[in-house]
DNA sequence: GTAGTCATGTAAGAGGTTACATGATTAG
DNA sequence: CTAATCATGTAACCTCTTACATGACTAC
């Protein structure tokens, strides 16, 4: 919100809707975590509401960011990150495709593969969009910026999606790979464990009380 | 956990243990999570606890998947999975690069590059040792079921692991070509937002209240 | 007048991190 | 005896999701 912030003031209305435009694909935030952090921002000082009338009674709050909140986006940037650790159901639901059904693992291999295709679409459009300064908040930020920044700043944006693409790509070669195995295992009769008899009482060989809730 | 369960009946630290381990790489979890995680499992009845003693005085409970368990493990691994929204850190601040330094921007790249290259040897090693079958947890999952579907429970988890390689390869790649554009940019001799002394008023205009610190 | 957009919130709850906390058992 | 390992928790806090909620403005 910050760096978007810099290419000029705006209202929270205006970063929700920022957030759901192009936005969205380096970094997601639904409106109801957008207007408190806002409001902590403000509180820390790195960013000032100034209330504008809007029509005859409302009003609306522009954020600017302050010369506090440019310092915290510099130290943000230059501070390392953390790799998160994994927690990817896709990769959780392939280690054990064999307690669903063949049919089941065909349809989510090709969402997975319908979505990274989509995406993937967006990213190279995105990019030649970047390329041509077609993109509304890049070509804001270059206004206000001399000239010589310009190349760094389009290419940090084309290098982040170039990221996604490569992510998308390797996500596209993984569901070929995956509903390659799956038509391969199928039509040589293996066997999947979901869909044997013989495992309701592997464990315990009894118990058969009552209802299994959802969770 | 339902999954690891099903493998054979285990403590909550043998859980852990496992997550700390191969697992790991799958889906993480600390041991905060799991020991509460297994309470309101077994509450819901998809496993089960039998205490057993150890030692003179400490007793220690052993979790077993219930038939209610398998049948929402098969639930689980029928059901699709929805893909969560973007939020990728290294991909944010690639986006934002000109706000720091041409180092800072290189130490992440190289950090990234290192971590992934780094997972990347761990997934082909674990791969190579699901191929020969190596993994203890896998070994029991094949002991306890039919041969005929070995083929499918082995390849599940290699085919889990190829798309762990497929995204570190992706990410590899991509860090090298961030690398490679800072090298030319720094160059190219391209001044960045983040080391400009413009910045910190452009927004305002005015306001120079509180010490302006030194990046 | 009314539908769509502009504008801004609150709140419950799920999931995860980090830290705090304890004590028994076993191998050396 | 002592250190490592086995074993099991709780709690504060943060982030994010989902749902609930409201009302003014503007174009038709």
């Amino acid at each position: 919100m910050l760096a978007i912030l810099t290419a000029e003031p705006m209202t929270g209305y205006d970063l929700v809707r920022y957030f759901d435009g192009s936005v969205a694909f380096v970094w997601s935030a639904p409106h109801s975590q957008i207007y408190p952090e806002l409001r902590r921002m403000e509180a820390e000082g790195l960013i000032e509401a100034t209330e504008v009338p809007r029509g005859q009674k409302a009003t609306k709050r522009i954020y600017a960011i302050t010369p506090e909140g440019v310092d915290e986006l510099r130290r943000w940037a230059n501070d390392a990150y953390r790799i998160p650790p994994e927690r990817d159901t896709s990769r959780l639901k392939a280690a054990y495709i064999e307690w669903g059904s063949y049919d089941a693992a065909r349809r989510q291999l090709r969402a997975h593969r319908n979505h990274w295709n989509e995406l993937l679409n967006q990213y190279n459009d995105l990019v030649d969009a970047i390329d041509s300064r077609d993109v509304p908040l890049l070509r804001r930020r270059l206004e206000i910026r001399p000239e010589a920044e310009h190349d760094a700043i389009v290419a940090a944006k084309r290098f982040a999606y170039r990221g996604f693409i490569h992510r998308a790509e390797a996500e596209i070669r993984w569901a070929d790979e995956g509903l390659e195995l799956v038509d391969k295992l199928e039509s040589a009769g293996v066997p999947l464990t979901g869909q044997a008899d013989d495992v309701r009482d592997s464990q315990t060989g009894s118990r058969r009380r009552g209802r299994a809730r959802k969770s």
